[in-house]
DNA sequence: GATGAATGAGACTTCATTCAT
DNA sequence: GATGAATGAAGTCTCATTCAT
């Protein structure tokens, strides 16, 4: 996460700036909508929310301040559509691994560390996650429902007692968070202990305990 | 020519008109530095970090803006001291507890009850922290000094396993949070069941596992 | 809890109230560059430059105060293009002079004349700038490269004894300043007196002495 | 000069601050208006008019701010107490060598090395002096002031054209600053090409010339 | 659909100066 | 005479957002 606004500024953004971007290529509303995602996405993880601006953002892919606006209300509504593709990607491996390991143990083993690279690459975007759902309304709004299209995942996946899939995601949500961000190392824990324990809580919930 | 502002000023101007606070009793440096914290605590509180500004705290304190900064060096700074100040209320509610309880269990149902009350009382503060704690590079660091002296009062208390301090802490503070935000009752969870599973997780470490 | 300034604004302010200046007309960066040059060139004399501010110098270009940022970096920047654009004028009028006029005696009157209206049309930004070059790096740094400039000028009419070249810009530049801050009058000299000094050193160095 | 307020703050003023000067030794109000006007000399030196502050120089100099104030009505009052003093210690070295020296040519050399050694061990002192005087009418007042008393000094040396006088007086003054700050080495020009120079100017009119 | 110049509220911070003790 | 906590006006700069082209 950004933790620094890096270089703030280079001086008064001549005309230079406007040519940062990859060239945006005149297309579909799609594809710039897209463009925009993934740029804003790089640029959360980087800088952090707060340390970016919709204009650095729109120049990174490739358009002009305004075009940012043709597509998404605010900032806040495309740190959403961020969030919401990071979640699908992760689910999407998530519901993979299921479909494709045979024993509790290695469906476990297999989400776990799924779920740690995940986050592991994208701790930024997590911390800025963090930071928003409990200062931005709508992002939070966004969150919530987003926990709940996760339990209904995991309902679908055969795990049926709501309590426990709850502390399962918050469990396995802040343990990833917190070996993503070495908040375990510098507790005393190894990186691999943590993951242990974190397969474990995965594994024991798959049995339904 | 001109060229200068020439006497800036001509006085403190009366200080009547725009004051809100509670009319600045001149005290001790110390007197002052706690006013302003507790005038923080509950701007941050109510309005969040980034929903306050320093002139704002030093006018609910009964100062001017100025007088914030003979204190702190900047805004980050007085978080920092707010959060502090709230988690050595924690710690001193938590050993009081547990020099007067008498069983595991006994300690386990009111240290949850007092971290619990503790945390219900400040969500927007600790919803401010964990946005912090990702962005601010001090209020990071003063975090990890903090989570160090946890540790400590964990091993003073006679918890020997590191790493499962380690876990406890963050679980314990993780559903404590979740339970005062109210997120896991959008989980499908009773506060009454959440608490009762922050219990058993306090119990079972105070218990040695 | 509240925590977030939500949305900032709900769009541009009507600009009818404040504004003062020839009020913007939305054109060429160049333009307001220009305009945002021409305005403070007249604010640094007016007012000096720790007399005025940036909000002030956009809003007499007829802007709001975020488009001085979008074409200076600070207020030092914008001196330093005032001061460039003072001297270019000045050395504009001196090579004319030197094409045009046939002896050097007419040369250096001519040139005297000149350089004592620019100096005198501008006390206000001579002084400003004299304050800056000891104060300001950036500006310091931008008066050294100016002066280099001022020797290749000198060293392309024909005047090649580097040494003297410098000891004559020096000279020349602080009698100006003095008889256009009235200085000399005060110690006791005609500005005629003055003049006629400030043409004989001119003269001798053309003369090549 | 200052050039840059080096580091401006090191975190708020905390108590420790108070301490910083040289223990004010309780004394008579000209000691310690004398205190006063040596730790400013020193600050104005070291970080320039705009790079100190009032309360800055009262604890440097053993006090509390508002002692400050009682012995100067403002900032611009103490400058030129340390202005005028700086100029007395100059003539007192100017007079000294006139009535050692033997030979114009041996008076002009001391002087000019005199001259020099005392910019060049205040040039801090000078580029804020030229800043003010042209800021504020206070210092510039005292300023004209002193210049007065300069050409009086140099009437009492024998020296009588009053034009001639005022014009050594700026040409010394301003070679001298140059060669201080280091002008004319950057403009090509040796020092001691420079110092000769400045010699020369001296002695021509110490000749009556 | 895209552009990009422009907006302007407002946060942060400084510092000369005062005044009650 | 000295103290030092407090003052508060004001300047610098940012950035989400708009709108005329």
């Amino acid at each position: 996460m950004t933790r620094a606004p890096a270089t703030r500024r280079a001086g008064p953004a001549k005309r230079a700036a406007a040519s940062a971007g990859p060239r945006a290529v005149r297309g579909t509303p799609d594809e710039t909508r897209a463009r925009l995602v993934a740029a804003a996405g790089a640029a959360f993880e980087h800088d952090g929310y707060f340390g970016t601006d919709t204009n650095r953002i729109a120049r990174a892919a490739g358009y002009a301040p305004g075009t940012f606006y043709k597509h998404f209300a605010d900032k806040a509504e495309i740190f959403v559509a961020v969030y919401e593709a990071w979640i699908a990607r992760e689910w999407d491996g998530v519901q993979a691994i299921v479909a494709d390991a045979r024993t509790p143990a290695e469906k476990a083993a297999r989400i776990a560390d799924a779920v740690l690279e995940h986050h592991r690459a994208w701790p930024g975007l997590r911390a800025s996650l963090r930071a928003l759902v409990a200062t931005e309304p709508a992002i939070r709004r966004a969150h919530r429902a987003s926990r709940r299209t996760q339990m209904m995942h995991m309902a679908e996946l055969g795990l049926d007692d709501a309590g426990k899939n709850a502390i399962l995601l918050l469990t396995v949500e802040r343990i990833a968070d917190a070996i993503a961000d070495g908040e375990l190392r510098e507790l005393g824990m190894s990186d691999e202990d943590a993951r242990v324990r974190l397969v474990a809580v995965i594994e024991e919930r798959l049995r339904g305990r």
